[in-house]
DNA sequence: TGACAATATTTGCCTAGGCAATTATCATCC
DNA sequence: GGATGATAATTGCCTAGGCAAATATTGTCA
């Protein structure tokens, strides 16, 4: 297989980098437009909905899908705490982690965000046919694999 | 054609949001460490790209393009310049503006990043054909223009 | 031309993230 | 079982980004 780039051609700002960058920004300001009425930063949407889906339930699990500062984390996950979004859990298998619980409040949160992003990616993916997003899934999930 | 996500299926940390998400914390981590030893961050060396291969070259086309802040472009530029590795010039145009330029030593690091980031994305990218690359891109562009 | 909106940049203020050190708890290996 | 290393979370300190206001300049339009 021959390397895709070289450098005497390679030019950084039409590269897949730059093409996800921007694809990452476009997503990332839509969907900050959508939640505006909400008051939720980007990176406190994210965590709710990795806590609503169960795709984590602890800061080390956030901190290690989202590549954030555990300090950061720490505060941010006491910033959602104070707004009454979560709830941390001491839990009796291993007590040096905590389990993160949405609370009443923060499970209302989840569906009004769910509609949103729903909303954003079904207008971003206007004109895809479902096997061009399953496509695009799967070599951006072939890039990370290579890491 | 059909909505892509329907609200009762949709997984936020398995659709197309998140794999793009993962996809950008890679590419900045591996970049990132790649360029540990220029002791340069993430955010200034994206805009030593763009203006040493002529895609940006005010500080407002930097923030149109990044979706950056301007009063932060604007101390980021603070930084660069008292690294030495650009300077700003007033233009005889338009004197709001303010033309930046790679110095000599900021010139020299282009090469430098260029190498790192063809060395990353090749590495990223293994296993890609170079139709699938070119797709990719074009699918990520499709996204960006339906904003 | 003159008033007014728009653009480019800068500054102050506040918030949030990165890094390093600390504490508590678990896992491992002898 | 006990020492040692790893893991989870937290805290302090510093840096960097977001927002709003200010300044200078340009564009527009009556």
């Amino acid at each position: 297989m021959q390397p895709i780039y070289a450098i005497e051609t390679f030019r950084p700002s039409q590269g897949v980098g730059a093409h996800i960058g921007r694809a990452r920004r476009t997503i990332v300001e839509a969907i900050d437009a959508e939640l505006a009425p909400l008051d939720i930063s980007h990176a406190q949407w994210i965590v709710v909905m990795l806590l609503g889906d169960g795709a984590a339930s602890t800061a080390a699990e956030l901190c290690k899908i989202l590549i954030y500062d555990p300090g950061a984390m720490t505060r941010l996950l006491d910033r959602l705490e104070k707004k009454g979004v979560l709830r941390r859990v001491r839990t009796a298998g291993d007590r040096r982690a905590v389990r993160l619980e949405l609370t009443a409040d923060g499970s209302k949160l989840y569906p009004r965000i769910l509609e949103a992003l729903v909303q954003v990616f079904n207008r971003l993916l206007h004109g895809f046919s479902k096997s061009e997003v399953r496509q695009l899934e799967q070599l951006l999930t072939r890039m990370a694999d290579n890491a």
